[in-house]
DNA sequence: AGCATAAATAATAA
DNA sequence: TTATTATTTATGCT
């Protein structure tokens, strides 16, 4: 992404001087909804909203689709302050979380999607609030996807978080006028701070917490392609316009409703599952990573992890070091910025040797992070980051700097002396008090901010990397749990914090290097001071994405102990699911296989061509090639390994 | 490929004049290699060359890759005269489909990659000699990678084959010294008988065999575009220059050798494969088509396969007519043209009922070469072909004309009736005297004359078009098995005959042609008139297609009785358009990211010298620099918004 | 029930 | 940022 570009000059100028306004929003009692109950979020809505800033990401545009995952943006936990975070924000956490389970893939997908259209942006706002409702008391209440039209209905607080109409950002906090353009792709950087953009809103919900989670909503909206956009919907009830969403549900169903229904309807499962406090315990835990990826990887596999997951959850509680545990983005909100450095030092001390242990092993590895060995090793970042325990959120500290510090994924990240082994690693190893360099203030930094030493000398001395190492791994491992993809957490990302989120950033920001870092070990300051990132740019991401993170498995988790399954009606496969696959006549064959013939790699006029002339869709076209290169590629393989 | 450039201009006009260095190029025993075995490729290499009227389809260029299908293009009977063919062709067929299949897919790739490396080429000149020794008596032992640095063994004929260092053309059987520029695009067209040009050299190996054959190497010449160029390496030892290479061998590990080493390897190999005369019956025989598709299709399979062909062979030598069946290739060549028109009348009489009776169907066929019923249904070519009764070898005879008249092939072309019923037929039709068209002298035509009529009557008087048909076939599901696209195929005929074999050529000539025939039955002839193709072209082209196929096959074969993947060092494709993307070798990585680690900006100097360390362009390595650090820039960046 | 392959994801060269 | 390559998943057919 463009790095520093707008979102980061923006975040960063605007970090401090934005501050303010943030607040502004945050405060104010939405006006759509009422924020009464607070507990299950603490966070209450954030008042997240400036679209413009949330667009950021702009769009990368391409959407996803697919399978069963989560996501939860979570950009920056921002504001908290003047939100008052209940301890009950663990059952909000839980609720969002399995929320957010049944959300998830497609609300990524929604949000790449949307990318280019407002209204996604706003759909994807309004479902924020949903997930942000479900943290309300009442949580355990299935809910009803029937859908009344009871347009708004503020009895938790945690309806703060609204929908919004397409084109309208309204934060229930603040009053200012939403502004249409949640989802420009222009506003890269979204600080917390900004008070404009969407995405801080949703930071902000940081504290919302239910923010995105609610019963996600795919929206298709099919843009430029054939795209099926996914749409989280919120539960708020907005000022705003009403809007028809076609709801997906897991059955294959299609509902189609007004906007204003969906927020009643999130709003009344809020009521039901959020009012009561649900057990914190439930809520917050992540399940066994091996676990979950095993689950999710199973669509019906989904029943079964949500059954699970508590017992594992509790199972995780049990384990060392359960309490030191924060959920990300609450900690960093909560308590700072500043405190990170020791904690990375933390890590980067340990971090290292064990890397430099098994170099090369740590290399193979990082071509196939996906391997189920991998997996299951790294489950020990995640039960690190859901420690239930961690008291979750400290929305008076998000308005600080207006970044949140992000935090609890700094476990992850500290926790694990160097990642590199990340199958290796026990959950045993996690370090209690995991407060990682991440403290950084996130709106400091300026993009192409002089070396890492400046910054944070622990970042450069070998202990970022290991962080670095670490947190790729914890979040990958993470994401997969969720069964997200990269591109929809950069989607996700995208839409809440920017658009430099892109699959390939994720990618090689977490894969690639963690593998770098794992190689380069001791030498790591080195290549740190050469690189052109500053270490407040880093910084500033990871919290992000552990607040994403977490915002996500929160959700799941609450869905899962909220028993509810709304499953049905979010996302879970929301609207698409996997293309169908295509038929293709012999003749289209015939006429494919000569153009194969003479060329494997057509150009992207002779694939519309193509697509023309047989009436395909074009990606069709393409996937076919990329599709027969492989079939010819494996081919001879086979026939010259094993042949004669 | 640079068409005519300098290699056609010179092709043409030495066509008559070079003929007699040509000659001198076969007979000659290769300096390096000794030609002593010949069994293996009774085909010596044939001459054909007049690379001009073959040429004919120019290039389209575009490179194909995929799956498992099996096309045999057999044009013309062309000439047949010089060379002796031998019965045990069959068995040799036999090998060279085992191998052919092996080697396909990666080879493509290979090339592909390789097309900006010279080193690559000489990597796959190397293997291709090592390919080319499978066909040696000794051809059962595993190659050993594990290079030694015996740079020439001149063991058997098949020698003959030098690898040549990328800049180095050494032809063994040719003294000249080789030119440097292997790889270059400009020499597309490479007559055979031009004596500077490597292609033709290769060719030359026509009798070689092993030539190309031996191990297919791509030669990726960057052309205009970012073509890639596939070339088949000949065995050869050169006198060349020696250069590294990197093999990569099917574990994933990659070596580095000199080419000399490789000869000296691909010798060894073939000394061992080669030497002892392999029984005809296990090596020639192809497996029934179907099966092979099957296997191919899947992985593992291979090894099934591998296991199972030999009996299938023997099964199909129990076959009616199998020892008529001669190779289209050597046939020709051997004895005759005249003769063909017989055997080509039989089927061409049978043919058009047949074909007319599934017009339609054989279109779909043609598209979807792959299909299994369809693979199946071919098999008949293949058994054909392969028939282990013949004598496998006619090594003196190679020296002969300079064009081996391989053998074994031309069963399979001859033998059916009308392949237009690919799928119907069934083995027993095959037509026990398939003295096919092929004869007429390759030389002697010249680009764009008249029909097909003029030259020999006999060819336009259905006769050649039935063989034609057959040949295509054959030709098609040959190539098919090989996984080699018609792009590939003119690519590495361009590189070793010369220019004129474009992929449209051969699609035209072939795969056209073929279809054509099928669906014209009886009015083969009028589509012959249409096609731009001169008899004499035709006839020329198809012992080339033939014996080139027959090397490739016979390459794959040894190859994988030698277990040795050479797999990974064969390249692909061609295109231009985009660079293919290059797969550096995970030692290659560890090298990488350990300068990286140390140096993530390398100066020039640096850069250069781990290409060549490496073995790979210098730009590559270049942008691989640039890409790590983007890679750890973006590992940064979201290290540090995530990071607690 | 298994196979062929379209669709989708992840990694990474260009 | 794009696009291509590798892998993986899972659908549609036989």
């Amino acid at each position: 992404m463009a790095e520093g570009s707008v979102e980061e000059d923006t975040g960063e100028m605007l970090g401090p001087t934005l501050a303010p306004v943030i607040h502004t929003m945050h405060t104010p009692v939405p006006s759509n909804l009422s924020s009464k109950d607070e507990e299950s979020d603490c966070e209450s809505s954030v008042g997240s909203p400036e679209p413009a800033s949330l667009a950021m990401g702009a769009d990368t545009g391409t959407d996803l689709s697919m399978t069963t995952r989560n996501v939860h943006q979570r950009l920056e936990a921002a504001n908290a302050t003047e939100q008052t975070v209940s301890p009950n924000s663990s059952a909000t956490a839980h609720i969002n979380g399995t929320m957010a389970g049944l959300v998830s893939l497609q609300n990524l997908q929604n949000l790449a999607s949307l990318q280019n259209l407002p209204q996604v942006a706003s759909l994807a706002a309004g479902l924020s609030n949903m997930a942000n409702l479900s943290g309300n008391p009442v949580v355990n209440a299935p809910l009803n996807l029937s859908v009344s039209a009871s347009a708004t209905i503020p009895r938790s607080n945690q309806l703060s978080n609204m929908q919004e109409s397409p084109g309208i950002m309204t934060n229930p906090m603040n009053s200012q006028p939403p502004t249409p353009n949640a989802m420009q792709p222009s506003n890269p950087l979204l600080t917390p701070q900004q008070p404009a953009t969407m995405p801080q809103f949703i930071l902000a919900s940081g504290h919302l917490v239910q923010g995105i989670q609610g019963a996600q909503l795919l929206i298709p909206t099919s843009q430029g392609l054939a795209t099926q956009t996914i749409l989280t919907i919120p539960v708020n009830h907005v000022n705003s316009t009403d809007q028809m969403v076609n709801l997906a549900l897991n059955n294959g169903q299609v509902m189609q409703t007004s906007l204003a229904n969906l927020q009643a309807m999130a709003q009344t499962n809020l009521l039901n599952t959020s009012n009561t406090p649900v057990p914190p315990t439930s809520n917050g835990h992540l399940m066994n990573p091996a676990t979950l990826t095993h689950l999710l990887s199973n669509g019906s596999a989904a029943q079964q992890l949500l059954q699970t997951l508590p017992q594992m959850l509790n199972n995780h509680h049990s384990n060392p070091n359960p309490p030191p545990i924060m959920n990300p983005l609450s900690q960093p909100l909560l308590s700072t910025t500043p405190t990170s450095q020791p904690g990375s030092q933390l890590r980067s001390q340990r971090g290292p040797s064990p890397m430099s242990n098994s170099p090369i092993s740590a290399g193979h590895m990082t071509a196939g992070p996906l391997n189920p060995s991998q997996m299951n090793s790294s489950h020990y970042a995640d039960s690190k980051l859901h420690n239930p325990s961690m008291p979750i959120n400290a929305p008076a500290d998000l308005m600080n700097g207006g970044r949140i510090a992000s935090n609890g994924e700094i476990h992850v990240a500290t926790s694990h002396g160097n990642s590199a082994s990340i199958m290796k690693r026990s959950p045993s190893s996690l370090s209690p008090n995991c407060t990682d360099s991440s403290t950084a203030d996130l709106l400091v930094d300026s993009p192409n901010q002089p070396t890492i030493n400046q910054t944070n000398s622990n970042v450069v001395d070998g202990i970022n990397l290991d962080e670095i190492k670490d947190f790729a791994k914890a979040f990958k491992l993470r994401r997969l749990s969720l069964g997200l993809t990269q591109t929809q957490v950069g989607q996700a990302l995208s839409v809440t914090e920017g658009p430099a989120y892109s699959q390939s950033a994720i990618c090689s920001a977490l894969a690639s290097q963690m593998f770098a870092a794992a190689q380069l070990s001791t030498q790591q300051q080195a290549m740190f001071e050469k690189l052109d990132i500053t270490p407040k740019s880093a910084q500033k991401i990871k919290p992000v994405l552990e607040r994403w993170m977490k915002e996500a498995e929160d959700s799941l988790s609450r869905y899962k102990s909220g028993q509810n399954h709304l499953t049905d009606f979010i996302g879970m496969e929301p609207s698409k699911k996997r293309k169908r696959r295509t038929s293709f006549t012999p003749q289209a064959l015939e006429l494919l296989n000569a153009h194969f013939e003479r060329n494997t790699h057509p150009s992207g006029t002779e694939i519309t061509g193509l697509a023309h002339q047989l009436g395909y869709e074009r990606e069709v076209i393409r996937i076919w090639f990329c599709n027969k290169r492989q079939a010819l590629k494996n081919t001879v393989r086979m026939m010259s390994k094993g042949m004669v």
